[in-house]
RNA sequence: GGAGGGAUGGGUGAGUGGUUGAAACCGGCGGUCUUGAAAACCGCUGUACGGGAAACCGUACCGGGGGUUCGAAUCCCUCUCCCUCCGCCA
């Protein structure tokens, strides 16, 4: 969310910012309702101050307990109940009708883009700011994931299929080993070496969270939400890690705070019809582990290059190779003033594809979320910045180790550093 | 799922419908004293918004929302959360 009382004062700032970012938002209702509601509260104050003046000399007049003072205390209740029926009554009722119209407005505002990132029309135009690895030369020619998943017995897309639908996936054997082995290798990675606390999160959280990360209102549409309850599943674990913080004033010594969780993910993906069909690119159900970091502002963007670099530590000891893109303002997710995409390679495809995607939200989630923070316990508090990235999608790395390790004869050779946590070299039938 | 209890400032915890934004204590800050520190004593110590150059003034806020009343932390309704007991259960 937007401070409204920057949005008044840069109207036209934001309609350009909104162009930018291809939205279609009309700011004129917000800007009116605004107007309207700034003047309705002068009023009310001033009426209100008439009416607590009143309220004191009746109190005055009754301590008094003087029998002319009787009428006169008559009398000021009577204009009293007045002021009160005619006057606020009316104005409260509007202004309560202001204030729920203005809502959704403001939290159906995108953030605003910090000052360098690119501008753009769509993902065509974000920028490539560094390569690592080089793909591999296979003498054979590579396979897709779901043709090696499907040989070697590690992935059984059919029974998924009738458990639960399209987009889901059974792993079977080393199959689910792998996918354990990797969640397990970030975890260790993120909490020996990068500092991050591991969280062990609820899957489900309530609406409130995610007005606070920004998923609602606007995206209920990608979410699964449990029948008669205000219960959704986490579209990502950055949702209950940013909430974990949602409501309190952290200590500024204490920033930044940098968390972990390895979560399941759910998402309705609606809309996605006809996108990555085959395999399991894009998923109803997929695991990721996450990283999120609260942060002073002035630290923020340093702590964003940090946390990107600690998701990229992922790939480089997997030795996938990948490129950094970062996002122009066309293709920046709603919360976000920043990111940087991580694309692995995949031979399969012959293409990078995007496994991470690190954002700096600056003071956006931490304004819906209420995220403080404070020196020494004392002075103003401001509002955090709040910054997450996958560190990384655990089933996209699946699909990279699967498709980047294949040997000629469908085996998977397991990266080094998976070794200790697949208790074997490699996979085969 | 059933029954009951609770939610007050940074913390603990008072609060009879009328100078209560809210006692007291703890914490924090400043001062006196001291070579220094502690102790003791004295004073100060919430947030948001609006107005004002400022001093300051005003409005709102005692879990959320609504109601009663001239006036609500205080009375009523409702929701949420927490606690205790019972039932069920991994």
């Amino acid at each position: 969310m937007l401070d409204l009382a920057y949005v008044r004062e840069h109207l036209e700032e934001i309609e350009a910012m909104l162009r930018k970012r291809q939205t279609r938002f009309d700011l004129e209702p917000l800007r009116a309702l605004d107007a309207e509601r700034r003047k309705l509260v002068r009023e009310l104050e001033e009426i209100r101050q008439q009416r607590n003046q009143i309220s004191e000399q009746v109190a005055r007049l009754k301590r008094a307990k003087e029998t002319e003072g009787h009428a006169r205390a008559e009398a000021l209740m009577n204009e009293s109940r007045r002021l009160g029926a005619e006057e606020i009554k009316p104005r409260e009722d509007r202004l309560n009708h202001l204030d729920a119209a203005m809502e959704p407005l403001l939290l159906n505002l995108p953030n605003r883009p910090y000052a360098s990132v690119p501008e753009g029309w769509s993902s065509e135009d974000n920028v490539e700011i560094k390569r690592w690895g080089e793909p591999r030369r296979f003498d054979f020619e590579p396979l897709a994931h779901w043709d090696l998943g499907l040989q070697l017995g590690i992935l059984d897309l059919e029974t998924a299929a009738r458990l639960s639908g399209a987009r889901f996936a059974v792993y079977r054997g080393a199959g689910a080993r792998l996918e354990r082995a990797l969640a397990n290798f970030m975890l260790d990675l993120h909490t020996r070496k990068h500092g991050y606390q591991e969280i062990l999160p609820p899957a489900l959280v309530n609406s409130a969270a995610l007005r606070g990360t920004g998923q609602l209102p606007k995206f209920a549409g990608d979410l699964f939400k449990c029948e008669a309850s205000d219960l959704w599943l986490i579209p990502t674990a950055e949702v209950p890690l940013t909430n974990l913080f949602a409501g309190q004033t952290l200590e500024a010594a204490d920033l930044p705070r940098s968390v972990t969780a390895w979560t399941p993910c759910f998402r309705s993906e609606a809309g996605s019809y006809g996108k990555d069909v085959r395999g399991i690119i894009r998923q109803h159900q997929f695991q990721k582990v996450e990283l999120v970091k609260i942060s002073r502002p002035e630290d923020s963007y340093a702590d964003l290059e940090r946390l990107t670099l600690d998701a990229e530590a992922v790939l480089q000891a997997l030795e996938l190779p990948y490129r950094v893109m970062e996002l122009c303002t066309a293709d920046l997710g709603f919360s976000s003033a920043k990111t940087y995409d991580l694309e692995v390679w995949l031979p399969g495809q012959q293409a990078y594809r995007e496994i991470s995607s690190c954002s700096n939200c600056e003071d956006f989630q931490a304004r819906r979320a209420n995220i403080r923070y404070r020196a020494g316990g004392k002075g103003k508090s401001h509002y955090a910045h709040t910054l997450n990235g996958s560190g990384v999608a655990v089933g996209r790395a699946w699909i990279a180790v699967v498709e980047n390790y294949q040997q000629a004869d469908s085996s998977i050779l397991i990266p080094e550093v998976l070794r200790p946590y697949m208790g074997m070299e490699r996979i085969t039938r």
